[in-house]
DNA sequence: CAAAAAAACGTATTTTGTACGTTTAAAGGT
DNA sequence: ACCTTTAAACGTACAAAATACGTTTTTTTG
């Protein structure tokens, strides 16, 4: 019954829990998007008693048998369709009061979906909801510094290798990638540097196609070029946009 | 005795822990010391049964009404004697099956320590020792794993803010400055454009007094300022050394 | 007192970032 | 049909930073 292993029964001090006692572990998950030149979160709202109408994370316990970072993919799945997205743990939370009640500790998530490709209906079952960094409503516990923190991450990420790509469409234009990067950082970017700057890292494949969406001229569609783009993340090379 | 928070009891599939069962939390800690141009690693050997002669890290469970990150503090002041020391967190390490037996995961922390702070005793009496990076013994369970990605979170963060001053005496020569550095980052370093570099950040005092334990010459002593140190944060500057 | 070694200072070159001008393609009004 | 507008696409000049490497200084030791 008691843990035997190197692990834990070391220090001098290692309590066991007591027979009635129990410390619940959670994960929930910071859902980035990009739409419309914006980045948005996915948050959910409670519809039923208890905490109705509070917004939050999408997130569940940690069952038993299961690693955390599965129990993280498996409410990605169940809100978003979604299989084999980018997700990366950010940080657990543990302070011994964030949830009233009961010690519940969480392992932060942060993921990173095409907002295109997401099952809608699915999202909207769940009563989860897209919505603008700016505008986003007061969220339950802590959830407003998970959310911070899993920002200040992605930002660093991002001048770490060229994610940008994880919440693009497929095929895309440079200034809907520039837009994108400004939204993360929040801050304007010169368009003639940033071109500069994204065709010289050579991971770029410039198609035929033309995107009119957004100009009268429309821009060149890309598509980035899977294995340049690894070649460049195991060189270590920094984005640095 | 259900949870009713917001943070958890929202998902479809928010199984509780059945009576009987039971997930263990702890937290590892990575103490990284500089001694000797090299960095060090505390580490301890149990030395009664189970698991007798086993290298790992210093860790304990946490406790029920005990913050995390306060768990991680108090295994350091145990071990160590040492109060108020930098220690971040790491990653979490959730794998189901990380710890045969039981369900146990662990909330990873790295600290920095000045080497000639620490209680020698106490540590001692602990059956901890410093070894250095590259002589490490097989650790037990994920403990390999727990270090290897501190180090490279070491190694971010010290690309972002002048880390080494939290593992460096007070008073500190730039070689070994340098010398830290280059533990650090593995691999060497030019000692002009070094200083250069380091002189430029201006959070540096050059002492009268000179150190004569490594050269013929001496070097001049330095010892950071503070103010200018926490100016240099706050002004969000990337260091890269 | 010369040789050795590392500290301390300095300079040249290359690379990278930043600022901003010019040309081009397509749409829409007159 | 042609002029205007708009953003895309391309290009150039300058400033800042990183890198490479030469020289002088201080001290110990043979």
């Amino acid at each position: 019954m008691t843990p035997s292993s190197a692990s834990v029964a070391h220090a001098s001090n290692n309590d066991f829990y007591a027979d009635n006692e129990k410390l619940y572990v959670a994960t929930d998950c910071i859902v980035f998007g990009f739409d419309e030149g914006d980045l948005k979160l996915l948050i959910f709202k409670r519809r039923v008693e208890p905490d109705s109408g509070i917004w939050s994370l999408i997130g569940s316990f940690v069952q038993l048998d299961e690693d955390v970072n599965d129990a993280a993919r498996r409410v990605l799945k169940e809100i978003t369709g979604l299989d084999e997205i980018f997700l990366e743990q950010s940080k657990t939370y543990g302070k011994a009061d964030r949830d009233p009640g009961y010690r519940c500790l969480s392992v932060a998530h942060y993921a990173l979906i095409r907002i295109d490709d997401y099952d809608k209906e699915l999202v909207e079952s769940h009563g989860a909801y897209w919505y603008t960094l700016k505008d986003l409503p007061k969220l339950a516990l802590d959830h407003d510094q998970m959310v911070a923190d899993a920002l200040s991450k992605l930002r660093r990420k991002a001048r770490q290798q060229p994610i940008g790509f994880e919440l693009l469409p497929e095929k895309f234009t440079i200034p809907q990638l520039q837009q994108l990067y400004e939204a993360i950082y929040q801050r304007e970017l010169d368009p003639r540097n940033f071109r500069k700057k994204v065709l010289s890292l050579k991971v770029l494949v410039k198609l035929e196609e033309k995107d009119k969406s957004g100009s009268k001229r429309g821009a060149f569609l890309y598509r980035f070029d899977a294995e340049k783009y690894q070649e460049l993340l195991e060189s270590g090379y920094n984005f640095e946009i």
